[in-house]
DNA sequence: CTTGACCTTCCAGCGACTGGAATGCCCATG
DNA sequence: CATGGGCATTCCAGTCGCTGGAAGGTCAAG
């Protein structure tokens, strides 16, 4: 199937998937003209990546996982082992964005928002020695 | 004072500075050589610069902030609008994330991770129809 | 034969830096 | 006065994961 298949059925825009191939992910023949021609199987590992990606793993993640996919005989503490460091990455990101969060939340509670120019918000940032 | 002083007092990299100044988010004075010349209103506008990006707000947001600091005559509710509005990306951020970490969580969980190829993660990514 | 929808490649840009090369300035020591 | 080391300067390229757009080729319908 051609490249705009391909992006309706795995929910990836075209150019996501050539770029896709452009990084070596995936590798669909070509036809005659020189169009991409997409096997079933092909879909489905743009289905994996698409999921992979939503979770928030790095493209070299999915590399590997896709690896791990094709891989018959892998074990699954690999597959453990990559999603554990991924977990930690995401842990660690909304720790600081909890962090910036609870202190712009304490900020623009205390901040009266009307047109008089005093403003904590602006003075936290200003002062902070 | 030159780039590494007002680095080494800000916080920020001297790279940065630099960048800041491309950007014209700063406009130091140059000495005869050709050095930037910080004084302490530049390095006290740098620690601005420097609280409001690690509170995550934007360069632009940073640009409009520091325009209203300058401005005496500011409303706060000028600061507040920007605050609120990155406020609401923060926290779609956060849910995003903990919804990556909800789910690795559990797909985690359900695996064993040993060297067996049996693997819930995998099954997940490749499976959902 | 033309139209329009698809496909191709290639180049540039996003945000916010960061690394590195090539070069210049300043100060202290021998 | 030469030299060395530690600063400073500019400019270019790379990061990550796409995304937009230009310029052109292909294909099926009317």
């Amino acid at each position: 199937m051609n490249i705009g298949e391909a992006a309706a059925q795995s929910g990836l825009p075209a150019k996501t998937i050539r770029y896709y191939e452009d990084i070596s992910l995936i590798a669909p023949r070509r036809d005659a003209n020189g169009y991409r021609d997409f096997t079933d199987s092909d879909v489905h590992k743009l289905g994996f990546l698409s999921r992979a990606r939503a979770l928030g793993f790095t493209i070299e993640h999915c590399r590997a996982l896709l690896g791990l996919w094709e891989d018959q005989s892998r074990a699954s503490a690999d597959v453990k082992r990559i999603a554990a460091e991924h977990l930690a990455v995401i842990e660690s990101k909304i720790a600081d964005l909890c962090q910036m969060r609870d202190t712009l939340d304490h900020l623009m509670h205390n901040c009266h928002g009307d047109d008089r120019p005093d403003c904590p918000i602006i003075n936290e940032l200003a002062n902070r020695e």
